[in-house]
DNA sequence: GTACTTGTTCCCATACAACTAGAACAAGCG
DNA sequence: CGCTTGTTCTAGTTGTATGGGAACAAGTAC
């Protein structure tokens, strides 16, 4: 499991870590069960703080798309696959809604604000 | 056009009023040419900053969806409606993800990142 | 048991974004 | 002209993100 970060992104990087573990679950890289690497080895890796992987992790626990425990690591929690990131209705909205918002040109921003405000 | 605020919450206020703002175009509630409240009012009856107030007008601007002008005040831009905020399709797109959502019981982080993560 | 691993919880410091505050300015309207 | 309203500027406060370090607690391995 491959980590990257882009330190001039506008996104905080441990929204960038998260976003890239939730969608390595969806894609089905990582599967329940499966243990995360170690924060302190990711962030030695990346050449980032402790502080700012386990906040990606953490982001991820009350989503409950993963499992802290001390001493044993972050897995994926079972939940993961039976919540169904990777169920295909899911899959086949967004993937609709990603047509619709690039058939009418809609800037990324507005696409997304629209989907928070629905999810309200 | 009643706006709110909700000071606790993370996101930015200038944020929440743009999201507002898009979602009242999208239902219909402003078109094309309506005028939106001058900043100075909706900075006062919200008892926030006048500058909080344009910096929701300034993003929805750089999205296309409003022109400002001065002395004249913020109207919704033409290109709202050609745009189609209000497509139809588009609007059916938003309905399904968000049924999805429900259905699997995600987290709405989970499902905006996974959204902003496809639109990339 | 001891040693090691790994997340958890503190401390603190720095950098940046968000928000506030106040003022002056410029374009449009009556 | 006066009034409205967005634009631009300066400046200060607050909160978040990130970094750095340390101690702690729960689990694993021997």
């Amino acid at each position: 499991m491959l980590l990257t970060i882009d330190p001039a992104a506008p996104e905080p990087l441990f929204e960038q870590l998260a976003a890239q573990l939730r969608a390595a679950i969806a894609a089905g890289t990582l599967s329940a069960g499966d243990r995360l690497a170690p924060a302190r080895d990711v962030a030695a890796s990346l050449d980032i703080n402790l502080h700012t992987v386990l906040r990606a992790y953490q982001e991820l626990r009350d989503e409950g798309l993963v499992e802290l425990r001390r001493g044993r690591g972050a897995t994926v929690a079972a939940r993961a696959d039976d919540a169904g990131l990777r169920d295909a209705g899911l899959r086949a909205a967004i993937d609709t809604l990603v047509a619709e918002s690039r058939r009418l040109g809609l800037d990324p921003r507005t696409t997304t604000a629209l989907v928070k405000e629905a999810l309200r």
